[in-house]
DNA sequence: AATATCATTGGAACCGGTTCCATTTTAGAC
DNA sequence: GTCTAAAATGGAACCGGTTCCAATGATATT
């Protein structure tokens, strides 16, 4: 691998004029800038990185952390992040709160900082699974991070969220307009604060229409397509008939769909279901998932917006508006 | 930020010191261990990565390539593939090779090569997107990378490939067997050669049954859900009934459901659907897919190993024998 | 006590870039 | 042709680790 003072050597210039060919700053002439160019070419040379980040004091990438469980970090969100992060040659390493929590209950915590003992520039910390307080000193101590889909009083403007607590009334309200009074509920994961959140506002919709909800209808959740499917089974077993369902997201509204069809119920004719977030996926459940939009992708973008900013000194707009869209498809009908 | 030679100086010792106590390397006395741990961590020092990264000439970090379309990037994959990485302390970083293809039509290559400039240790190409006169070309430059989901005649030892081919068939020969004989197909994407090997596979057991199955009834699909929803229109439309309908994948299995279920038809009972790749949504989808299953997550653990084994000078185990296993559910019935 | 052996240690040199400054070259003004 | 300002250039010093070697100290052997 050819170095600097190779393409110096043959190019018969200074290691100085080379880092200066090569940055494009400093002023370097017609003549000496081809020379260069060729030696580079002839050796093909690449600069090497470790060098580089070891003056810069940047290794031009991110890290994003989230478990398991806490949301959607799926793949076409990554792509939009990475997206955002290409014009500036930064890349994306993620690592998952989730992984081996069972052998390692602190494994959470392990796994961010790994990405912190990495030398991430900057970290985008996905959900609430952290304690305020922990991102607080994570904060201090390494200040380039910002939250989605959580929000940490001091550090607002690092912090970009979405007001679950009005999706989930939204949701409420809709069923009830449509004339639905018997309604159950496969909740999403309490143990994280949007999952609360969106069960609160639903809750709230209820009780201002003066809906009782018992509580044999109400499933705790998790996201997972498995609990939507085991939850729709219990639900379906109590002595409570429903006309609908509302679910925490839409991968659980999916599976559910899958374990009321498959006790031979039609959805939406038997039983509507309201799913949350709008994945790809609700496009192309049968029937089509009618479902609240989270604009998790611009929310991600915005974020990432935020940290490259924080990161290295750029100035991109940050978009920070992100409201509900009800998302109408086939799944729930008018009673 | 605390340097070696800031923890040396309060400790009291050389930097070669404390660097062995940092590698565990070489010996060191129990008392200057102590010294030095106690300096190291009341200046809570971490070690530049860049640093070390300049010596070591490696990264540690590994990267994955592959296009949006070419196979089953997911999470649930990402994830095995991390936990393979990380007792070695490795990270991976992804890019994607179909990010932005319209606006620039080299840019499967622009993106390979930046995982190239980053400098990572490894790369593990996923799919058959990239011709095989260049990825000999990458191996002979840079020859720590592995194929997956592709075949390569020449370095064979590093592609963890699939026999799509006897898949195909397997799926056509069930279909047969349960009596079907007009079959339609919403086929995977014949620009990827596992498309093209599943298909033929698929093909051979119908020519070998005596089964005919006429070109209107043969969609060209692309994996996605969009396609697949798309196609099963186009099929229904067409003046050929047909009893069976086999997908390129399940993804858009799953959609053409939706989109038969949609027109009014009963999924199985008009027409049986078979996926293929046996992902999680397969068993969520309503009802729940017939499908094959493909050991994409051994067949990534494999990859990860070879390509760890090749750059660390490890000596992982490496499983090579990956097979079909036909997985019965509820979406196809006995004609 | 002298010697051999081995554990322990300090620190210079190195990895391959960037930065900065002193020096040389060039171009323009007179 | 001389003077001056600006452009162009070379290279030492530096970033923060690792590696290696010479030097020292400790222990065992005779």
């Amino acid at each position: 691998m050819a170095t600097i003072r190779d393409v110096a050597k043959l190019a018969g210039v200074g290691v100085g004029t080379v880092s200066r060919v090569l940055s494009g700053k400093g002023s370097v002439s017609s003549k000496t800038l081809l020379k260069v160019n060729h030696a580079m070419e002839v050796l093909s040379f690449k600069p090497n990185i470790a060098a580089r980040s070891l003056v810069s004091k940047k290794i031009n990438t991110i890290g994003i952390w989230g478990t398991e469980t806490s949301g959607e970090i799926n793949r076409d969100t990554l792509r939009k992040i990475e997206t955002e992060l290409k014009p500036f040659d930064v890349h994306l390493i993620f690592s998952d709160g989730e992984l081996n929590s069972k052998q390692n209950p602190s494994a959470a915590r392990d796994s961010f900082d790994s990405l912190i003992n990495k030398g991430c520039d900057g970290i985008i910390i996905w959900g609430s699974d952290l304690p305020a307080r922990e991102i607080l000193q994570i904060e201090n101590e390494f200040s380039d991070i910002t939250l989605l889909n959580n929000r940490v009083e001091l550090i607002d403007d690092k912090c970009f969220y979405f007001d679950h607590y009005q999706a989930g009334y939204v949701c409420g309200q809709y069923l009830i307009d449509k004339g639905h009074r018997d309604i159950a509920c496969i909740t999403g994961w309490f143990k994280v604060d949007d999952g609360n959140q969106r069960h609160q506002g639903f809750m709230n919709a209820m009780n201002d229409n003066h809906v009782d909800i018992p509580e044999e209808l109400i499933f705790e959740g998790d996201y997972t397509f498995k609990k939507g499917y085991e939850g729709a089974l219990d639900l379906l077993k109590q002595d409570k008939p429903f006309t609908a369902l509302f679910c925490g997201n839409d991968q659980s509204a999916m599976s559910a769909i899958a374990a009321i069809t498959g006790k031979g119920l039609d959805v939406p004719n038997d039983i509507s279901v309201m799913g949350y977030d709008d994945m790809n996926i609700a496009n192309y459940t049968s029937p089509p998932l009618t479902t609240v939009r989270i604009p998790f992708n611009r929310m991600a973008v915005a974020a990432t917006r935020r940290l490259l900013n924080g990161c290295y000194d750029l100035d991109l707009k940050v978009d920070c508006d992100f409201t509900v869209q009800l998302i109408e498809r086939k799944s729930v009908i008018n009673l």
